[in-house]
DNA sequence: ATAGGGTTAG
């Protein structure tokens, strides 16, 4: 409330209440001062009298509305009003002064100090406006009632309505009003109540109302009760009824009963309308099945009907979905020949189907067309466009695209900002996406749940999961209910940043309010699978199908993956038959997950017969499939062949990836070809891919094992100096051959930089450094790196114990020898390898002087 | 409420 008060502007009332405009005006001018008073204008005085009813009327009266309210006193006053003061003040001003003083009154009071009015004046309000025919603010009052009160509450609603409001001229618009506020809520028995209400008033509901409650019980057989119902009661139904019919007996009979009612011979030379042909075709399309669907256009002009715009823009888009973009045209062709001009709808569905078929110049040439023929692009052109650009990777045309629709005064929407939000969260643009969202609401729109969903799962995907709860809660006080799209955001998040008992916790929580949903499995069952705990996912697989949930081609992808991951080619080979057994199909990702295994295994030739296998299913290899592919080449020295692969992805239109070249240029560094390892890092680099932590791993590796140590060491020092992002792995390269080579002093500089990054150093880290120093015997430095080692708190392995203890034992440190020894009796670790220790160490003897 | 634009798990 206060913060309201503070962001007190003068004028402000006009705001959210365009309606009252020249009310308000008509107020301000309004010569309500009498000359005596002239004393008292400047600022009203100390309540003279304690009912601050009368106070605050005699306030407006003489000061005038606007300036009234705007006042220091009202501002005092107004802290000390309650609800049932306000009412009395609401129904002063209409008998005293006018409804438009009460409305006035009513609306300052909500919209600039955000005063919560009572449901009594909410209802005065409500008749006034019905009253006076403003039905548009009519439905807006009611509709913030329900907002209020919520599902449930049409018997309070209604005895209230019944007690206060029964003889008042105009209630049953008001009953109407409510009952289809109700249904437009989808409080589906609310609104069937007020309905029960007014058959006893003797009231009648509107069209619209009956229309908005067929359309909610569209799946249910009320729907032809109520149908009945309106029929008795002599409302004539108008098209949308029809649509609404036609489309409840497709979700009820199916398709096919319906497509029989449209050949329903004609009665009294009334057959169906052009509504219920359209309502149809378009649920065919929807399912792809664009043949059905010109079936039933050509047994429309059969019936002699003639298809209007709809039908054509139906069927256009139907043949754009399914990529018939040249029959598309021709329809648009065969529409203006019927006298229909193609419209702004027409040639947005057109451009989207250049555009899912990447033809960006052919969606252009449209446009141009388009405008030619007097048609301007509307945000639905753009939003395509930007969604066009953004597909093709181009999310910086995409936000230029925005940039000119908000310039050239398009009508906003918060789509295109969705889509630009969702590309720009996709490639881990957050920051830029959370500006973006900023911008959004600043232009005063308000962001729906996919938006927010949007953010949320790209905050979530990069474990920013406090953000996430932040527009989480925003999202609940905005009154939106999250879905489940948002909760699996979270899910996703703690799977993949939490431990799994944290993740368990949380799918447990979730699927108890929502046990159908298998998207929360999914994320579940592929987190156990990466966890190596396959046995807990293929439990809760079993629990799916005892719950009678269809798994989807997720679900069978990440158990495949966690068999080919455990080597069982088996269970994975079972799975993959179960797929079609559940009535789906191996998607890309099934076989990419199984070629890959192939390829692990050497099988090369069973991958690419599955290369063959999936080409000949239609399904489309991505650029992860054929870096499998290339990986497979290089395991068996194809390299040459790889190339070839890597060329063809760019003539096929695929992008590799880092992961693409950092693989072949692994297999050129070893076989020996770091010309041609190089060569790759430039080719990469051409094509905006920057190289990765990993690339320059395999490059100083492979200089290391091509004998050019001192180019690994000047290529570490050089990144360094430029600071490129680096792993540990490069550090660890570097201090492994320089131990290797016996140059321990670099390599202890190597380490201390290590360090000094604060990258985690593990027992296998200190192994290596460990082994290579044994071998070349600078004992006394590998005991060093071991109680540099002990002294970070890392316990030494039954290996490493094995070749400290050879190590103390040649460099004649007898006392670390029954120090490590009494240790690895304690801990058991000396039982594990007894038998390893070679003979020349006399260990009974040890032993024997470690128990005096 | 019969036509066109946006979100989910690998």
């Amino acid at each position: 409330m206060l913060t309201r008060i503070h962001k007190w502007k003068p004028y402000h009332f006009s705001r959210n209440s365009a309606c009252l405009c020249p009310l308000a005006n008509s107020i301000f001018t309004k010569p309500s001062v009498s000359a005596s008073n002239v004393e008292e204008e400047r600022e009203p005085m100390v309540p003279s009298c304690s009912d601050p009813v009368r106070e605050v009327l005699a306030g407006l009266r003489n000061f005038g509305f606007v300036n009234f309210l705007r006042g220091e006193y009202f501002r005092s006053v107004f802290s000390t009003l309650n609800q049932q003061q306000v009412d009395r003040i609401i129904d002063c001003l209409r008998r005293e002064s006018s409804d438009d003083a009460a409305l006035f009154f009513f609306h300052a009071l909500r919209n600039e100090y955000g005063f919560r009015h009572s449901k009594d004046s909410q209802f005065v309000v409500a008749h006034v406006f019905a009253s006076t025919r403003r039905f548009r603010d009519l439905q807006l009052v009611i509709q913030q009632m329900i907002d209020q009160e919520g599902c449930g509450s049409a018997p309070l609603l209604c005895e209230l309505l019944l007690d206060n409001f029964r003889d008042w001229d105009s209630n049953s618009v008001v009953w109407d009003t409510l009952a289809f506020a109700y249904s437009r809520y989808e409080m589906v028995n609310d609104a069937l109540l007020v309905l029960a209400y007014m058959k006893d008033l003797n009231f009648q509901a509107s069209i619209p109302t009956y229309n908005s409650l067929l359309h909610n019980l569209r799946r249910t057989d009320m729907l032809w009760d109520i149908y009945n119902k309106m029929r008795d009661n002599g409302i004539s139904e108008n098209e949308y009824t029809d649509s609404i019919l036609t489309d409840g007996l497709c979700e009820q009979a199916g398709l096919q009963d319906a497509v029989l009612f449209l050949q329903k011979p004609k009665v009294n030379g009334v057959g169906p309308p052009i509504v219920s042909f359209n309502t149809i075709m378009s649920r065919f399309c929807k399912l792809g099945l664009v043949d059905e669907a010109k079936s039933l256009f050509c047994m429309m002009l059969k019936q002699g009907l003639h298809p209007d715009a709809y039908s054509y823009n139906i069927l256009i888009h139907g043949l754009c979905i399914a990529g018939s973009i040249e029959e598309a045209v021709n329809f648009t062709d065969q529409m203006e020949n019927e006298g229909l001009k193609p419209d702004i709808v027409t040639y947005n569905i057109l451009v989207k189907g250049f555009l899912l078929l990447g033809l960006m110049r052919g969606a252009w040439q449209l446009i141009q067309k388009m405008m030619l023929t007097g048609l301007s692009p509307d945000v639905v052109t753009y939003t395509i466009l930007i969604c066009g650009h953004c597909r093709l990777g181009n999310i910086d045309e995409g936000l230029k695209l925005l940039e000119e629709m908000v310039s050239l005064g398009c009508q906003l929407s918060f789509i295109p900002y969705s889509i630009l939000l969702s590309s720009l969260c996709k490639c881990g643009r957050v920051k830029e996406a959370l500006i973006l969202f900023d911008d959004l609401k600043t232009s005063g729109l308000k962001p729906d749940l996919i938006t927010y969903s949007i953010l949320i799962h790209g905050l979530c995907k990069l474990g920013e999961i406090q953000s996430a709860l932040q527009l989480y809660d925003e999202i609940c006080s905005n009154k939106i209910l999250p879905n489940s799209f948002t909760h699996s955001s979270f899910l996703l998040a703690v799977c993949e940043y939490g431990t799994i008992r944290e993740a368990r916790k949380c799918f447990d929580v979730l699927t108890r309010s929502e046990p159908q949903n298998i998207v929360f499995y999914n994320i579940m069952i592929n987190r156990y699978v990466k966890v190596g705990n396959i046995g807990e996912a293929v439990q809760l697989y079993k629990s799916v199908i005892e719950k009678g949930i269809s798994p989807t081609i997720v679900t069978f992808n990440s158990l495949i993956y966690g068999f080919c991951k455990n080597k069982n080619l088996e269970e994975a080979r079972q799975l993959y038959e179960a797929i079609r057994q559940h009535g789906l199909l191996p998607s890309t990702v099934t076989y990419t997950i199984l070629m890959n295994a192939l390829c692990e295994e050497g099988c090369m030739q069973g991958m690419i017969k599955l290369l063959q296998q999936m080409e000949a299913n239609d399904v489309v290899p991505t650029h992860i499939t054929y870096t499998v592919v290339i990986k497979g080449l290089c395991k068996h020295g194809r390299l040459n062949e790889s190339l070839q692969v890597l060329n063809n992805m760019y003539i096929k239109g695929l992008h590799p990836d880092q992961i693409t070249y950092n693989t072949i240029i692994q297999s050129f560094c070893k076989a020996h070809n770091m010309i041609k390892a190089f060569q790759l890092v430039g080719k990469m680099i051409m094509h905006k891919l920057e190289p990765t932590p990993a690339t320059y791993n395999v490059l100083i590796n492979g200089l290391c094992i091509n004998g050019r140590l001192e180019y690994a060491d000047r290529l570490l020092t050089c990144l360094e100096d430029q600071n490129v992002c680096l792993s540990k792995v490069a550090y660890m390269v570097m201090i492994k051959a320089h131990c290797a080579k016996g140059d321990v002093h670099r390599a202890v500089l190597f380490f201390h930089k290590m360090v000094e990054k604060q990258f985690q150093i593990s027992i296998n880290d200190y192994s290596a450094v460990i082994n290579r120093l044994c071998k070349r015997r600078i004992i006394t430095k590998a005991k060093y790196f071991f109680s540099v080692m002990l002294s970070n708190g890392i316990g030494p392995d039954e290996k490493l114990c094995k070749t400290m203890l050879i190590a103390f034992y040649k460099s004649g440190d007898q006392g670390s020898v029954s120090e490590l020894l009494a240790e690895m009796i304690k801990t058991g670790l000396l039982s594990l390898i007894i038998n390893e220790i070679p003979t020349c160490i006399p260990l009974g003897s040890l032993i024997g002087s470690i128990h005096k």
